[in-house]
DNA sequence: TTGTAGGCGTTATCAC
DNA sequence: GTGATAACGCCTACAA
């Protein structure tokens, strides 16, 4: 078991000092062209890399990035995820995942366990239970100290920083529309409760799609589950009691879920009833029918979130004292597949 | 924007010494009481935090550990994440995750990236990139760094060092004996091409499961399909070829594909066909029919290679010369759904 | 009870 | 050309 080799290692070997040895490892002109040569071969043999604890220390800049996620099972953090991963990991940065499983305690445990030190900045979407409590304090605090923040999907006002959202308004709204459009009338709307931003925002569009087409707005046609999916039967009976020819879900999980009530009670897809669900994930594409669904593309959030992030780290300090912040938004778009026609 | 205050400030702030707002903040017995409530009411006031950097070059431990992960977008590697992300944390440690694409470069840089000291021991599943080639150096530049490294599922022999796997064999032969005993002759296995691992060890369960039911091995019923699963109708002709009475899928996205295939072929599921996928995701529950499916229990995996890591990490270094290294074996277990009898 | 000094590994500045 | 020194922030053995 070969240790770690170091600077001060190669000095004591080749009989130099530790800055000799350094700055010959930087091809400096300093070092005459023996040394270098000399150091450079041993330092190739015994396999030097330089001690990244060592530079961050010095650099104060750790070329970590702290991500912060509510879950890992939902399809659609996933894919952000993989994008801030392969965008910092372009730019030279390593991702610190955390996942708050929707708990504020947990949220804000990890970011102080990051903010120390560990990371230059921060990539979050808020968890459930943080849009529960309405209380960003650890927000603000990871803001005072310089430290940039950039949120995405699950995003604040009540905090002064980057965002990428999606537009979920005008996605549901362009959903519910070409359900019109085809003929439908009695829509349905599934969504879950209202402490969730971008449920919200979904609804709204449902809303403003039935009035901008003179439908009637029939509030038993909307049903509001609850986040977690526990109980299967949920969906069943308002079927039946609403009797809707579309449904727009704010999820593929209850998309898929009311598809297979609705086939269960002799109803055919896209026939009878049309749906349509938020995120284009791997139900969407596998389930039988394929599920018409809102891609909200988060790969390209990621990314787009990462780029904020490592600019704002990058930004030169001067311009620090009143930056200006960017909110991105990220252009939701409709995957034809066969429930809808 | 108030910045990060460190020992150095409180000290020149209160005019002591640095060393004794270090010993006041641990609350030694050394530091009279005075002193004591004055800097500890101070560094409250000014929320002082230790720095992590500075501690993990200080003790050569980062309190990190680096998981690396061929993809993140199949549902398995997602569970073990989780897994591995609530077992560290729960110790005290961060996760700092990669991605390699299931590229053999990507893993490399990946590996040398945080083995100069961001990290304190290791977990991952090898890419494919990787096992295609065959090329263990840089694992074994890694553990000969005396840095622990713990493998999961995609593992090797020629690597030393702690092992996570699933029975797959075990899973496999199960599976197929199942439906054997429901009375099943035609039994397709859709697997992926054989430098995995994994997919060998299933394909032998399967052979095995028909010797010793002396039902004849027909190669004709065997697919090998591409790891990357573009081309939607791969299998389809194979069905419509083989006529087989039950599938067994490697994963579950080439059963729920089967399943599809089938159906449009006219045959019921599970009456004239029954399948059975590896990996219990999202797809296999919501699938329709539900997919009988073999249980990797990621997570579980997961948090049995953190336990495992950690307990290396955080082991006497007296016993350090020769260890005896693990490998633990998770047991899949089937869930039973719709689409067996 | 408090402070000094040295070290973790690296780099930058300055002196020889 | 080379090396000594200080600094990043923290800790601790030892001195005062």
């Amino acid at each position: 078991m070969k240790r770690k080799i170091t600077l001060k290692d190669i000095a004591r070997e080749l009989d130099v000092s530790i800055s000799t040895v350094s700055k010959a490892l930087k091809n400096s002109e300093e070092i005459s062209r023996d040394t270098k040569e000399k150091v450079q071969a041993f330092a190739r043999l015994y396999n030097y890399r330089p001690n990244n604890i060592a530079i961050s220390l010095k650099n104060k800049r750790t070329k970590n990035i702290g991500v912060i996620l509510p879950d890992i099972v939902h399809h659609f953090f996933t894919t952000v995820f993989h994008g801030i991963e392969k965008y910092a990991n372009a730019r030279g940065y390593n991702v610190i995942a955390c996942i708050s499983d929707e708990s504020f305690d947990k949220e804000v445990i990890n970011m102080e366990m990051l903010a120390n030190g560990s990371i230059d900045g921060f990539i979050m979407a808020l968890s459930a239970g943080t849009q529960l409590k309405n209380d960003y304090n650890h927000l603000r605090q990871v803001t005072d100290q310089g430290i940039p923040l950039v949120l995405f999907d699950r995003v604040t006002d009540e905090v002064a920083c980057d965002k990428v959202v999606i537009n979920d308004e005008e996605a549901a709204y362009l959903a519910v529309k070409k359900m019109i459009n085809s003929g439908r009338k009695r829509i349905a709307l599934l969504t879950s409760e209202a402490h969730f931003n971008v449920s919200e925002k979904r609804a709204e569009g449902y809303y403003r799609a039935l009035r901008e087409h003179s439908l009637p707005v029939d509030e038993e046609l909307v049903l509001v589950l609850p986040h977690m999916y526990h109980e299967e039967n949920l969906s069943e009976g308002f079927f039946r009691r609403t009797n809707p020819d579309a449904v727009l879900c704010v999820n593929e999980i209850y998309a898929v879920r009311s598809m297979r009530h609705l086939q269960s009670q002799g109803k055919r897809i896209p026939q009878d009833v049309a749906v349509i669900g938020f995120t284009d994930g791997i139900l969407s594409r596998y389930s039988i029918p394929s599920l018409t669904s809102i891609a909200q593309h988060g790969e390209l959030m990621g990314e787009t979130a990462a780029r904020l992030l490592v600019d704002r780290i990058e930004a030169d300090f001067r311009d620090m004292d009143e930056p200006e912040y960017i909110t991105e938004v990220i252009k939701a778009s409709i995957i034809d597949r066969e429930s809808t026609d």
